[in-house]
DNA sequence: CATTTTAGCATAACATCGTTATGCTAAGAA
DNA sequence: TTCTTAGCATAACGATGTTATGCTAAAATG
């Protein structure tokens, strides 16, 4: 996870260290200028110009562009992870689960432009996933994994694979996301509308019975507030991971 | 729908007529770069290149690059439409509708590239949807909402509002082809036995009994390679709409 | 058929993009 | 204090979307 650090700390005398402060500043100048103005508008030279350094920074620092969408990529799939360790679990694992759809949809809609690189396949800048960028988003479903078992074993989801109910979920929920994104899901059949039935029905064809969703629904409601950010701060300082 | 060409044939006399061939080929060769070598490879310089004229034809046949792209949407969205059009109706509702879905994904993973700027929120050389184009693309939901209107009819699904459960369709096989295209549905739960799994579960979830479902699953599974294109042939020439 | 009109298209320029070669310089090692 | 060397500024390269400029061919008109 750290490996990138090889890169430039050989083993060999440093005569200069990298600054680890200007990494993370263009990280983050870099991350604002995505979310507030799109992929259009994430250049070497906009990010340079902000942070007051000259574009050989972002090849110093990250290698390419690439790198330091790299870089934005696996910040964003340890925001996700953090907004998945915010939600509790309860003896309503089912209300549990529900919690972790919304947390994953507002994670998006708070990084959309991000989101749509980490998940959505848009190739920003020249980068794409690699294998490895993919096992870690793949990581993140382990606490809907978890969820899932905990929904089987207190007798609300038939018997079955817990891995591939949290893989249902995560369709679903990243299906709505994409096309409430997208500017598909408008006010007769709305988002959160879309959200609800979906999951519903979803909830129900694993195995729990209808009057049980309803509920555990009703309750997820009560604590989204509680345990999900209605807005992934944008200030926040990035890690810089080296 | 044919309004574009009010920009070009004024009432007034034209000395010279735009070329429809020239138009077409542009277009042809566009969707091919784009499916073939990705959102990177589509220029001005390389589409005119190739139809052997310069990239002021670019700009006289659609204004811009996006003006292209949006003609390849287009074109996306009526291939869709075709795609779907080749599903029959049968006695059994639910079969046709598995069908659809997989229409839905064929054609997406045939023409990844151009489904993410449709559906995926991706924008293609500074492109973006607007809201004609995504009541174009919400249009082709009218087979699924019929779809299901036909299930409730037939008694499989829950009396209910068959356009909130298009949608639901809609959304979870969008998630499946989204992360089926981005890489992320691999062996243990790769992307056929989600799709399988998803699709059951959300039938049973808007009513239909398990046992039916498993029938039509299997059922829809015989129709596909008759009444879906195993891929869209990619030398079709496409249609020029003026 | 000759003339006039005018819009398609080629050419070339513009600003901007990612990237890289070059050199200066500051910071750590000796 | 001197040497080393890597960070960073500068400037250039090729390629991008777009636009200004003219040539020219085709339609309209007499």
């Amino acid at each position: 996870m750290l490996r990138i650090t090889a890169l430039c700390n050989t083993v060999k005398v440093s005569p200069r260290k990298l600054d680890p402060e200007t990494r993370a500043t263009l990280v983050d100048i870099a991350a604002r200028l995505l979310a507030e103005h799109g992929a259009e508008a994430l250049s070497t030279r906009k990010i340079a110009a902000e942070a007051g350094t000259s574009t050989m920074a972002v090849y110093t620092h990250f290698g390419s562009m690439s790198g330091l969408v790299r870089e934005m990529v696996h910040e964003g799939f340890a925001r996700l992870e953090r907004q998945f360790a915010m939600v509790r679990r309860t003896d309503d694992p089912v209300a549990d689960m529900a919690v972790l759809g919304y947390a994953y949809r507002q994670n998006a809609k708070a990084n959309s432009h991000l989101y749509a690189v980490m998940f959505g396949g848009q190739s920003l800048a020249g980068f794409s996933l690699t294998e490895d960028d993919r096992q870690y988003g793949r990581y993140t479903l382990v606490t809907v994994v978890e969820c899932a078992t905990r929904c089987i074993e207190a007798g609300r989801f038939r018997d079955g694979d817990p891995l591939l109910i949290a893989h249902e979920m995560w369709i679903a929920t990243h299906g709505l996301v994409n096309l409430e994104l997208g500017g598909y899901l408008i006010d007769p059949v709305d988002a959160d509308r879309c959200y609800d039935t979906i999951l519903t029905s979803l909830l129900v064809g694993v195995g729990d019975d209808t009057r049980s969703v309803a509920a555990s629904m009703a309750a997820s409601k009560q604590r989204r507030q509680h345990e999900v950010e209605a807005e992934s701060a944008p200030a926040e300082p990035v890690a810089t991971q080296g």
